[in-house]
Formats: C-alpha cells, sequence, structure tokens
RNA sequence: GGCGACGUAGCCAAGUGGUAAGGCAGGGGUCUGCAAAACCCUUAUUCGCCGGUUCGAAUCCGGCCGUCGCCUCCA
C-alpha cells in the first residue's frame, strides 16, 4: 500500500514517493511568537504532527524542520507594517528577544499539552540572517530582484511562474483593490526581500545594502532548503499562506537557484468560530490555554488537551472545523468512552490467565489493524481513522462482555492496537490512564469500602450498599458492579 | 471584482459513480437487587435547490440559492 496525498500543487491526490527511498523532509511553517497560541495553531500543527507520526509509523525516516517566526513578519500589508515582534514588546516593555523567548516557550508548552511531538529543527528566523543575505544576493545576481533605497524587492515579472501554487495572475494582482502603492517597488506585486531599518528600529542587522531587517517570506525558502535540501519532499502550512506567502517562497529558491522547491505542498484548513473565521485581528481568538482552563467568554467550561486534539482530528485536515461547546463536549464524551475500555483491557492484563490469542481476537486486531492503514494511507484521513478505533472499541467490549477471561497475550494483542495505532499514530491514547489521585493510599481506601459495600449487598442490604456508592458518587468517584467484580474510577 | 472551498440526520462528521462510516444526543431492549458501564435494535428511502449525463450519482456536468476563505498580517 502506498500513501496518497493531496498535493496543493497539482490539486488533486497523488502517490508519494519521496526523493530519496525510505527518507522523509517536511517543513511546516511555524507560529510567529508573538502572543499565545490559539485554536488555529492547535488545527494546523496537530494535522501535521499526525501526518508526521503517520509518515515514521509506515516505515519513513522522517526529518521534520518547523520555524520559529522572530522577525521579520509585519503587521501590514504592502511590506508597509510594523514588526510584529517589536510592537509586541513595545506593548509589553520588553526586549524584542524576550517576546520571542516568551511566546516560544508558551507555544512549546501548549503543543506539548497537546501531545504534539517537537519537530526535529526549530530554527530561528534570526539565527539564519546570513543564509537569507545568501539567498538575496543570488536573486540579485540573476535580475530577480533590485534595491531601492537600502531595501530589495523580488520582481515577480522575473520569475514567469510566479502564480504557480495560488493560481494567481500577475496582471490581475496589479489591479488588485488594496495593494497600495509602494513608490519604490517597480511592480505593485513585488515583494519585500530586505528591508533598511530607520534608526528606531531597533531589530537590525548589516548587510550589503546597510542595516535593515530580512523580510517574511525569505526566511521559510532560508531554513527549508538548508535543513532539508533542494528540491525537499513536502511543505506544509495553514490555507491562508498559498499566496502570498508559499508563492513566495517557491519563487525565491526556484528563481534563485533552478531546483525547484517543495515537491509536495499540503494545507490545513481553518478553525471558525460560529461559522466565523478565527484570528487574532478579529477578536474570536481563543487561546489554547483559555480553552484548557475555559476561561473566556465563548466558552462553558475548559478542556482537556487530549479532548481538543481528538476534536481537531475527527475533522479532515483539509476540511474547516467549527467550534463550539456542543461539539467539545459531544468530544470529551466519545474519548472517555474510547479511554474507558482501553483502561478495563489495561486493567486485566496482570491478573489475566495465560494461553494463545484465541483466533477470533486475532481476526478482530488484524482486520482493523488493515482497515485503520487503508483510511490514513489516503490522505491521512484521521475521521474515518478514529472510526476505526470505535469499530475496534466495540469488538473489544463484546469480547471483554464475553463471560470467558481472555489470556494475557489476547488482551496485549488488543492493546498493542491501542498502543502504536490509537497512541503512536493518533496520540489520543495517553500510557497513563490510571493515574489517580492518592495513588494507593486511596485505591486502599476505595477497595475498603468496596468490599463492606460487598458484604452489605450479599445480606440484601440495598440502603448500605446504595449510600456507600452514592456517596462516593458525590464525591467524584463512581463505581461498577461488573459481572467480574466491582472497579472505580473518577468522573461524575 | 478576481480566485478557491463548502452545503450529508437534532448536533459534529466520513464517504467523489454502485445503492448513506463513526461520534454526541434521543427511543426500545439485554444485563443488574437497583444503578452504572457495555452490548443489541432503532432514528437521513436520502445527501442545499432545479435540470442534465449514465443501467445506476451524495459522488460527474450546467444553472440557481446559501455559507465561508484568499486576494492585506494571521495556523
Amino acid at each position: 500500500m502506498a500513501i496518497q496525498l493531496y498535493n496543493s500543487l497539482s490539486r488533486k491526490k497523488e502517490v508519494f514517493e519521496p526523493i530519496e527511498p525510505g527518507f522523509v523532509g517536511i517543513y511546516v511553517c511555524g507560529p510567529t511568537v508573538y502572543g499565545h497560541s490559539h485554536l488555529g495553531h492547535a488545527k494546523s500543527y496537530i494535522s501535521f504532527d499526525v501526518i508526521v507520526r503517520y509518515l515514521r509509523f509506515s516505515g519513513y525516516k522522517v526529518r521534520y524542520v518547523q520555524n520559529i517566526t522572530d522577525v521579520g513578519h509585519l503587521t501590514d500589508d504592502a511590506d508597509e507594517g510594523e514588526d510584529k515582534i517589536l510592537r509586541q514588546a513595545q506593548r509589553e516593555r520588553l526586549e524584542p528577544m524576550e517576546v520571542v523567548e516568551r511566546y516560544t516557550r508558551s507555544y512549546f508548552d501548549d503543543m506539548d499539552a497537546l501531545n504534539v511531538l517537537r519537530p526535529d529543527i526549530s530554527p530561528h528566523a534570526s539565527g539564519h540572517i546570513l543564509e537569507q543575505i545568501e539567498l538575496i544576493e543570488a536573486l540579485l545576481a540573476k535580475n530577480h530582484a533590485y534595491e531601492k533605497n537600502g531595501s530589495v524587492y523580488f520582481s515577480v515579472r522575473s520569475y514567469q511562474k510566479y502564480g504557480q501554487l495560488s493560481g494567481r495572475k500577475i496582471e490581475e494582482l496589479a489591479e488588485g483593490v488594496r495593494i497600495e502603492a509602494n513608490p519604490e517597488k517597480e511592480h505593485p506585486a513585488d515583494f519585500a526581500l530586505w528591508k533598511k531599518a530607520e534608526p528606531e528600529h531597533i531589530m537590525k542587522w548589516h548587510s550589503p545594502w546597510g542595516e535593515g531587517y530580512p523580510g517574511w517570506h525569505v526566511e521559510c525558502s532560508v531554513m527549508s532548503t538548508k535543513y532539508l535540501g533542494e528540491p525537499f519532499d513536502i511543505h506544509g502550512g495553514g490555507l491562508e499562506n498559498i499566496f502570498p506567502h508559499h508563492e513566495s517562497e517557491i519563487a525565491q529558491c526556484d528563481a534563485a537557484h533552478n531546483h525547484g522547491f517543495a515537491k509536495y505542498w499540503m494545507h490545513n484548513n481553518m478553525v471558525t468560530v460560529n461559522g466565523m473565521k478565527m484570528g487574532k485581528s478579529l477578536g474570536n481568538a481563543i487561546s489554547l490555554k483559555q480553552l484548557f482552563t475555559g476561561d473566556h467568554p465563548l466558552l462553558t467550561q475548559g478542556y482537556d488537551p487530549l479532548t481538543v486534539r481528538f476534536f481537531v482530528l475527527s475533522s479532515h485536515y483539509r476540511s474547516p472545523i467549527d467550534f463550539s461547546n456542543e461539539a467539545l463536549q459531544a468530544a470529551e464524551k466519545g474519548l472517555k468512552r474510547l479511554h474507558s475500555t482501553v483502561k478495563l483491557v489495561r486493567d486485566r492484563i496482570p491478573t489475566a490467565p495465560a494461553g494463545d490469542i484465541p483466533a477470533e481476537v486475532q481476526t478482530v486486531v488484524d482486520s482493523h489493524r488493515k482497515t485503520f492503514i487503508q483510511v490514513m494511507d489516503d490522505d491521512f484521513n484521521t475521521p474515518q481513522a478514529i472510526a476505526t478505533l470505535f469499530d475496534f472499541n466495540k469488538a473489544v467490549n463484546t469480547l471483554l462482555n464475553a463471560g470467558t477471561p481472555l489470556s494475557k497475550s489476547a488482551l496485549e494483542a488488543i492493546d498493542d492496537i491501542y498502543r502504536t495505532l490509537g497512541e503512536g499514530v493518533l496520540g489520543i491514547i495517553p500510557d497513563e490512564l490510571t493515574a489517580e489521585i492518592g495513588g494507593d493510599l486511596v485505591d486502599g481506601l476505595v477497595q475498603l469500602l468496596i468490599s463492606l459495600r460487598q458484604q452489605a449487598r450479599a445480606n440484601k442490604d440495598w440502603a448500605t450498599a446504595d449510600t456507600i456508592r452514592n456517596q462516593l458518587t458525590e464525591l467524584g468517584i463512581v463505581l461498577e458492579d461488573r459481572p467480574d467484580g466491582t472497579v472505580w474510577k473518577l468522573g461524575k
């Protein structure tokens, strides 16, 4: 079976064939670290996290590069706005690099909580100024760029293929309503490679054109190819970055070196809130920290990071996802159901009898693993992968309820699905589902109450039995009388 | 105005030519002392609307309506 993925460049699904067999280089546009991450970041980075996890699961050696943008990303159009980092630094009265450090840490804290594995390399734009200058010089040498008053611009008319990714035409861009005339530009669609720094601008570097700072698109051109080669396999990012960001990344590298750029382009869709796009500038952005705590007017409660992850993966990465409390709550319940079966399986393993794996168990395990791989091979269809896990769960519950205890090896074969597919690929079933408050002490006390209640039940003293159960429920401890004994868990 | 996407049950969401996955919610049942959990059955004769192609369409084509995105910083 081969992995098929949707390539934005060709606008269709293609069989994935890495440039070098067995190895995959993937670059994903990372955050500009001037504020806390929000649900939109979660959608993008969870999506690509699963893509990387699945490529590894499929046997590829993957190098995953995701940049940290800490300079050059402007707040306004036409290369005229302030630098986002700089503006935030002024607001918080911090050094720009303090802002960068603060929000980089915040970003990784949130991603760790979401069980997003760290990229292999997280290069900073500010750490690659020299490489960016080199690329700009190469473009100047080939007449793909020109200098004006200490700034350097890319000439879109010099690169015939400009528009290949976004489907735009240079002539139409020139007629765009909102592109303001910048007198330094030879063509309205030309974009800045290097900007001259005004005297008060603190983030600036020496360059052949004087003191200045790099444009936004160059960093990604440079850092992707530096670590992955030219061309490389996959470039990912949000849909909204196709133009001008991704279009310009291609132009810069291909114009300078004629090696092409990324073979496959993958774009995730957007998050909406009540049907409207969520964006920092729209004021309806919910930060991940708020989402986890529930501290936001749009939230009726906080949501566990894993619930958020499950929610994101329950729609396809190329589909938009609309935020609502109802949808999050449904996800919360669904995930809990998945987890409770996993926990039942894991709790039984230590005391399960020895024995072979029955044929029916083997069949259930094999068939679901196969289906899971089939749907993931088809452009990383996580909603169907999750559906497969639920189907599997149902089959497992039936086996668990069958009466004859499953052997240890059978339970382990079942758990292997949860570990490799549920956690290894999707990242939604943590190893420790049993982390109970209080540890052995609480467990011992609850077991004591359970045994007292058992005696009451044996005596048909239902009043006492129900009192124990009800009062424990009020304390947040739920008792379940199963055919093979009473178990307890936390929850309402 | 240009480019693009989407519209599937009460809600969320798969499915891109062969007769509607999965989750949440609802109804009925089994199990239970009663519960809980789990399991079984059930809830769209139908996929925004109108035409067309086809033996056959949610899936392809045309038109219309609606929603959203990009074109300007945003994952």
